[in-house]
Parts: structure tokens; C-alpha cells; sequence
DNA sequence: GTCTATATAGCGATAGAC
DNA sequence: GTCTATCGCTATATAGAC
């Protein structure tokens, strides 16, 4: 008798799953679009075809909304470092990983937050899906930093932690839309050109 | 008989100055505390003491407030550029500008505007003071740039537009916050760092 | 859970007296 | 030019029917 029951449960949590998958691209192309703060509910709940009370039995705030996009990038960068060839030497995992989050970047699907707004911190912090995936994300990238250090390919005088967030400022580097802007290079181009003042830098060798 | 007036004038004038300029200080602070769309134009008025219509009799949008800031950083920019010693090398002379936007940032007194509001784009471009001294910047700096990639001392293969935005760039980097937020540096050395990954780059020389 | 309709509040900008 | 008071709009969030 208990046999129906777990099927028509997953059925319904299929559906509910896909709604917020929508939901969440939608809030992803506009944060990635727009930012937080020009983006509105009103916008994103049209985007999905949806009324805007029903978003908010989904997500009980903005801040929850971009709170699970994030999170949702975050799986997505779990899932493409584990992609990354083990055969790679430390550093290109790193550049690999550079060249996934600056590819997302020019494509208009890296979603942008700002910094400075505080309840969208404390909303962030709180999301446990957001944060486990952060820290495992930063885990791993950290791992590989020490490494490429150990080896002498990164310049082992830097702080890794210096080193982790240039990397990670990569993906929100405004050099990379001012250079598509100006569209005298191909995004590879772009992507190979920052990636050369990442990594080697402005100095010539 | 016309020896009085223009002393007269030249007072008024010099007293809407003083208050443009500490509408201007207020507006800077604010933009670099919170950004464009989370300041009001409230908090700037109760900053520098006057009521909001006053401050609407002197700039005629909240966007043109933003524009004259920024003007008053390109002012800043170009009286500093005087002050860079010609005995530098053309790389040491860049050093030492970017060096300048980074304390600006770390203090907290560069005001920072999202690149992807149109209407405030309109009105900056529309600006021509800010315009002007933009425009007079990027022609000094970039003079800089070709000097110093003939020189052999910047990549020549780089394109001098991407080496200027790169360096543009620098005072608006997040990686500034995320590590004075850490506390483990002072602002020299996270300054420093981050020149060195800058001009040097990630990997081991 | 989804909808329509509405509450609530903050903000940019303005009217009009002085 | 400065003020007080207010308009008009937009955006987040909710009430309540179905």
C-alpha cells in the first residue's frame, strides 16, 4: 500500500524541482544581466511565466532568490572541477577552472552580486547549500594552489589565499565586458589575453 | 565703479563652491561606502546638512550628482599625474599611479558606479568635465604603456587598450576588500600584493 | 500552489512659501 | 537658494479567493 506513494511524491517533487530549475535560470540571466539590484521580482517571475505571489512560495525573499542561484553555480563548479583532467599539472587546473569562469563570464551566465549589501550577506551565509559548496569549491582550488607552489610554478611567496581570490575575481573581472565592448577580439581571445595578465602578468618575460 | 562687483560676484561664486565641493566629498564618501544604487540622495543631503530640494537646485539628478564625483576623481587623477617624477621609467611612473587608485580604494574614498546602468552612462558621457579629464588620463597613461612596452619593460604583445583596462581596473578590484577584510595584512602590504600580481603575475619568475 | 489585487514603504523629484 | 511638505512611481512583500 506504501508502494503508489513514494512514485506520486516523486512526481510531484519532479515538478516542484523543475519549477525552481526555471526559476533559478531565470534569476541566474538576470543577476548575470542586470545585478542584484536593478533586477526585480516582477522581472523574474514574467521571465518564468509565473505570477509573482507564487515565486514567493518558492523563495521567501530577493535576497533567497540570488541566494539559490549562487548556490546553483556553485554545483555547477562542483561538477566542473570534476571534469578536470588529473593528469593536468596544478597549475593548468587552475587555468582550466580561470577559462570555465570567465567563458560563464562573456556568455551572460555569470551571475553578479555586490559585496557591499549586508542583508544579502546574511542571506548568503545562511544558505547552507551556497556555503558547503563554496567551501568545498575553495578546498579544492586551495589544494591545487599549494601544490603548483610546492612545485615552484606559482610564486610560492604569495599568500594562497591572495592567490585563491584573484582567481576567483576572474569571474567577475570587468577587463573581460570593456575588451567584449570593444569588439576588436573573439571571447577565446579574451579569455586568453586575461588569462596571460593573470598568470604571467603586464611585465614582459 | 566696477572694481566692487566683481569682488562680490567672485564671493558668491566662491561660497556655491565650497557647498558644490562638500555636496561633491559627500557624494564621493557615499559611492565608495555603499555604491550608486544604494546611496540617496536623503543621505546625502543630511550629510552635508542642507535639505534635498537645496541639493536639487545645484545638480539636477541624482545621476548628475554621481557624473561631478567622478569629474572630481579625473581632477584628482590629472593633479596627481603632474606629481609623477619624470626621472621614472614609464613602467615605475604606471606603478606608481596604480599604486595611488588602490590607497584611494583601501581608504575608502574611490567611489564606484555599476558599468551596466545606461542612464548613468548617458549622463557621465553627457559630462564634459569628467569627460575631458577622462579622455586626458587615458592619453597620459597610455602614452606611458607604449613607452613602456617599446621599452621592452611591459609585453609588447599585449594590446595597450587591454594593458589600460587592466590597470583601470586595479581600482576597483574586489581582491583589495576580500584582504583587508582578512586582517592579515596592512594596506601597504596588501597593496604590494596585489602590484605584484599585477605587473608580475600568479606564476614563479 | 497559483492567481488577482493590494498593502506598505522608500526613493527620486517637485511645488510653493520665504 | 533654502526650506517644508508632498507628489508620483516603483518595488518588495502579502492577503485572500480558488
Amino acid at each position: 500500500m506504501n508502494t503508489v506513494a513514494p512514485v506520486k511524491i516523486s512526481f510531484k517533487q519532479q515538478m516542484l524541482q523543475a519549477r525552481e530549475d526555471a526559476i533559478i535560470r531565470a534569476v541566474n540571466q538576470l543577476l548575470a544581466e542586470k545585478g542584484f539590484e536593478a533586477m526585480t521580482v516582477d522581472e523574474v517571475a514574467a521571465q518564468v511565466g509565473i505570477a509573482k505571489a507564487s515565486l514567493y512560495k518558492h523563495f521567501p525573499s530577493k535576497e533567497d532568490l540570488a541566494a539559490a542561484a549562487m548556490a546553483h553555480l556553485m554545483g555547477q563548479a562542483q561538477a566542473f572541477l570534476d571534469t578536470v583532467p588529473l593528469a593536468l599539472s596544478p597549475l593548468d587546473k587552475l587555468r582550466t577552472v580561470v577559462r570555465w569562469t570567465m567563458g560563464l563570464k562573456l556568455g551572460g551566465e555569470m551571475p553578479s552580486l555586490p559585496s557591499q549589501n549586508s542583508t544579502l550577506r546574511a542571506t548568503l551565509m545562511g544558505n547552507r547549500a551556497y556555503m558547503d559548496g563554496l567551501v568545498d569549491v575553495s578546498d579544492r582550488l586551495g589544494g591545487w594552489i599549494e601544490a603548483a607552489q610546492a612545485q615552484g610554478a606559482i610564486n610560492p611567496r604569495l599568500p594562497a589565499i591572495a592567490v585563491l581570490y584573484t582567481l576567483y575575481a576572474r569571474a567577475c573581472d570587468p577587463v573581460l565586458e570593456f575588451l567584449k565592448m570593444s569588439e576588436l577580439h573573439t571571447d577565446e581571445e579574451i579569455i586568453e589575453l586575461v588569462l596571460s595578465t593573470c598568470f604571467d602578468g603586464l611585465n614582459a618575460r
